[in-house]
DNA sequence: ATAAATTTTTAGTCTTCCCTAAAAATATTT
DNA sequence: AAATATTTTTAGGGAAGACTAAAAATTTAT
């Protein structure tokens, strides 16, 4: 059995640890779990008792396969919510976050393989993000940001890297929207800003902005 | 900010109180949480400071106004996602109680206004009870127990009593549903049994069966 | 290579919600 | 109206998960 609160930390690991693979800093995980170092520490100490991080005092925690099981199968949730939430009650992505992070935690198989039948078993979340299968596995699409690809080149927006509430209002108002074909006409070495071309109108971003946004490749 | 635990007492006193003006002892509430009565002594203390219930020590507990209505928004939350589950997620009813009884715990206004919208505003669950509206309001059908009605006289099945799995496997297995009309034609008194005719079929029925199916008077 | 700064851990507490065991109050018998 | 039984409360504690403050280890700077 695993705990709300033990779902969550493992979940900061496995995307700290880019997939949980990597070693991850007790401070790291404070700073993103919102809680002090030494709660942490508390924390790692059990989830490796219970086999789910590999854990040695003063060099940081990793996963272990099942750790990084189970951290897959919340995000699974966490992302088949969101997918319910936006397709189906017509939420805006930015708004389902929270809700997202709460309904991750119910408890039922079963309710999570029909509520992924439901959605027509969706690869991708609203913002793009991969949703593991059953199993755990899942496919990424290729895709680059903005930042790295050259000038002339074009790719539909995959997914965006922030996703916090601000950027994906950004989004909306600049009417730019997962699955649009994005052309990259011209680089401004001054400010380091991007122009793009979109089927509906040309516009100038920011390097904070094309840093985030991910087109395939 | 009302806790998880504190939800589920508000709504065991709810109940068993016959909508929580009524006084309930400790006891009560105890076996319906499962809990010791020490353990809801305790709570009910908290409730009563919160000012979510009326506690007066050995005299036993009941609502206030706020009391009530935090219940009813758990109940309608809890009926609402059962409806959820039966209806777009073909659960079939019996399965959907332990999920929904997690999922009614889930914080959102927005969530549960958009979720009765998607399911086209029920006002009854898929047990027959009532779901209460945003403001706590609901309408009962009027029903009876078929031990309370005259042999004779017919009425469509509104909701049943018991809710638990075997009670509902039952109707299941013996193809009775919520909606069919039912007439008693006989009763036995030797054993209390019922003869109940519907559209398909005449069978006979328990006192422990008849007590708990509710017809539309 | 030490000293200083930072990170991490330990030790001790707090709150929530549950428990057991014993005491107090209320109800039921006789 | 006692005596007995039942219910309810109190007292004291435990596990989970968070915290603060201080100690220990590691890293960085001089």
């Amino acid at each position: 059995m695993v705990t709300l609160s033990e779902e969550n930390y493992l979940k900061a690991i496995y995307h700290l640890g880019n997939q949980g693979d990597n070693t991850v800093s007790t401070n790291a995980i404070a700073e993103q779990i919102d809680a002090k170092a030494s709660s942490v520490t508390d924390m790692i100490k059990k989830l490796a008792e219970k086999e789910l991080a590999n854990y040695i005092k003063y060099q940081g925690v990793s996963l272990t396969e099942t750790g990084r099981l189970t951290a897959r199968s919340v995000i699974r949730k966490h992302r088949l919510w969101e997918t319910f939430l936006v397709n189906k009650l017509n939420f805006s992505w930015h708004e389902v976050h929270d809700i997202a992070e709460q309904l991750e935690h119910i408890k039922s198989e079963k309710l999570i393989d029909k509520l992924d039948d439901f959605l027509e078993n969706p690869t991708h979340d609203p913002h793009g993000d991969p949703i593991p299968d059953k199993h755990g596995n899942y496919t990424k699409i290729k895709s680059k940001s903005i930042l790295d690809i050259s000038t002339g080149s074009q790719g539909v927006l995959i997914s965006v890297k922030d996703s916090s509430k601000a950027f994906l209002k950004y989004l909306n108002k600049n009417e730019l929207a997962l699955g649009d074909m994005i052309r990259v006409v011209d680089f401004e070495p001054f400010d380091e800003s991007f122009t793009i071309e979109t089927k509906s109108k040309t516009m100038t971003i920011s390097k904070n902005v094309a840093e985030n946004l991910y087109l395939s490749v």
